[in-house]
DNA sequence: ATCCTGACCCAAG
DNA sequence: GCTTGGGCCAGGA
């Protein structure tokens, strides 16, 4: 039995989607008054140069995460205007301490185990 | 297919 | 500190 075009039933997720679930997973990893940069999530998801879709996860689902903690290189806040003013405020409500427009990484940088226990 | 954009990153100057 | 340019990637027009 042979048949030129198997998968009717999708038993695998698209890579894109098994990469969205990933980084949503990694994201919800990052503890309260921690923090991680957009490329330490993309790599702890297993998608090393894929940071730029870490932002496209976070603009269409960030809602539903804990969105604050996810951070610019260097503890930088990227957003604009508002929004970045609403990530200082819930990240300090956290307990996050900064220093001049960054994020202090040296209290607040969340390390990602890469082995389990 | 091309072009542009985005809560990016990094090395240079 | 700053700006610039190049690199990276997917999604949408």
């Amino acid at each position: 039995m042979s048949s030129r075009r198997e998968p009717k039933l999708r038993i695998s997720k698209s890579p894109s989607a098994q990469r969205d679930a990933s980084i949503r997973r990694t994201i919800l990893r990052i503890p309260r008054g921690k923090v991680a940069t957009y490329a330490q999530v993309a790599a702890a998801a297993g998608y090393p140069l894929y940071h730029r879709q870490v932002v496209q996860l976070l603009r269409k689902s960030g809602d539903l995460l804990p969105w604050q903690r996810v951070v610019g290189a260097g503890g930088e806040i990227r957003l604009k205007r508002d929004m970045a003013h609403e990530q200082r405020t819930r990240l300090e409500m956290e307990g996050v301490k900064f220093r001049g427009r960054r994020v202090a990484m040296e209290n607040h940088q969340h390390v990602f185990r890469t082995w389990e226990l």
